[in-house]
DNA sequence: GACAGGTTCAAACAAATGTTTTAAACTCTT
DNA sequence: AAGAGTTTAAAACATTTGTTTGAACCTGTC
């Protein structure tokens, strides 16, 4: 058998094609979509050929799915883990803002950095319209390892909530946090002067104190 | 010249073609996407000839943009009018509560009714992904002037209130509300148990309740 | 050096897209 | 009834899409 040590049979970067494809495929899904990224495009800009992504991948729906599989472990052990680091902090108790913060932070740092993941928000908004990955890979293996490590946190900082409540409110957290980034990149194209711009890290300090005072809502009515 | 009166050449209803074109195709767009919905799928669906869409609206685009302009200035102004009306209550003092439960109402119910306008929402979800409405007619016509609007009421209901901190507020509040529905759209498509399904109403005192809390929160911290 | 297997490439394929064209059908006025 | 103007119809057009093909090109092994 004859295995390659140099792919970089073209232009720019020394990776390997796949790993190039990957790259390209990310940014341009973000970009443009699934159906709006051709594969031409995807190729180009990963300076290979076009059948390469079916050699490779096996179409473009694989190529699609590989990208995803890539993050969405990522962004869930980061997330998990941010809940997890901070419910281990004060020995156990953990103040409702501490851990409205880190969790705001660790949902929102890795979709607005310039740097990898930039962008990675608008496909999550693409991927919810509607699907293109398999299953319901996206809510099978996010949204509810999430939600539920997210859910027992709330529960043992506010015990009285009931359960219905506590998803209540990490509706209103996640709905905030979206908006925020999908605000954010909706509002770029924009140069009206009476949108309001902000800072990423106001509004997570906005997010904080606002959830926060909305769950007291909620523990407060128990206690009196 | 020649101006007909009964233009119900083919099949189903008895409107004329502008019309079930532009049903069919707000149907399909929202289904599908502005690229995903074909003119052969929307002429298909209005039972009229392909050419129709061309000879009526002059393009693809210009049919997606006489969709969108039904509904802005409609939801617009339902929404403006809500506000209006809840701020003209209890001789111009209702409470924060009234305003918000006003505004998730009118926001919400458009956008879920199964009758008419009913899966907008998603259309609005993907025009915020990605513009295919000229200019910025999406900001323009609907965004500003409702939060404006919003944003005022709210600042003479909780006076002390900075405008910036109005503006947060706006972004939880909104954020809430798109991915209630959002989240309702998207949850649709899996049946696991994990998932919370929550009534429509339900969210609507949540958000009431929680964002009043968080409004409250910036509002209390000057009276002190 | 020749061979084999993995990789790349350009070309071709079939299907689908938005738009245009050209002619037929229809409606109303004269 | 004839004709002008409007509306519909089917076909054709040029592009673009994802995928497949078959040969060339490497690279390491014998």
């Amino acid at each position: 058998m004859a295995v390659s040590h140099n792919n970089t049979t073209k232009g720019g970067s020394d990776k390997p094609v796949q790993e190039r494809l990957l790259d390209a495929a990310e940014e341009l899904f973000c970009e443009c979509g699934f159906e709006g990224a051709s594969i031409r495009d995807i190729a180009a800009s990963a300076n290979c050929n076009i059948a390469s992504v079916n050699y490779y991948f096996g179409g473009k729906e694989k190529l699609y799915t590989e990208v995803w599989r890539r993050h969405l472990v990522q962004m869930r052990d980061a997330r998990i883990g941010g809940i997890r680091e901070v419910m281990s902090r004060n020995s156990g108790n953990p103040s409702l803002e501490e851990l409205l913060r880190s969790y705001a932070n660790v949902f929102i740092e890795p979709l607005v950095g310039e740097s990898r993941g930039g962008r990675f928000i608008k496909l999550m908004a693409r991927e919810m319209i509607d699907q293109h990955l398999p299953a319901n890979m996206f809510v099978e293996e996010m949204i509810i390892p999430v939600m539920t490590a997210l859910q027992q946190a709330l529960m043992k900082i506010c015990p009285g909530l009931e359960e219905a409540e506590v998803q209540l409110a990490i509706l209103s957290i996640v709905g905030q946090l979206i908006h925020t980034v999908g605000a954010k990149a909706m509002l770029e194209w924009t140069d009206n002067p009476d949108i309001p711009k902000f800072e990423l890290a106001e509004v997570v300090n906005h997010i904080v104190k606002f959830s926060a005072a909305g769950i007291r809502a909620y523990a407060e009515e128990k206690t009196e």
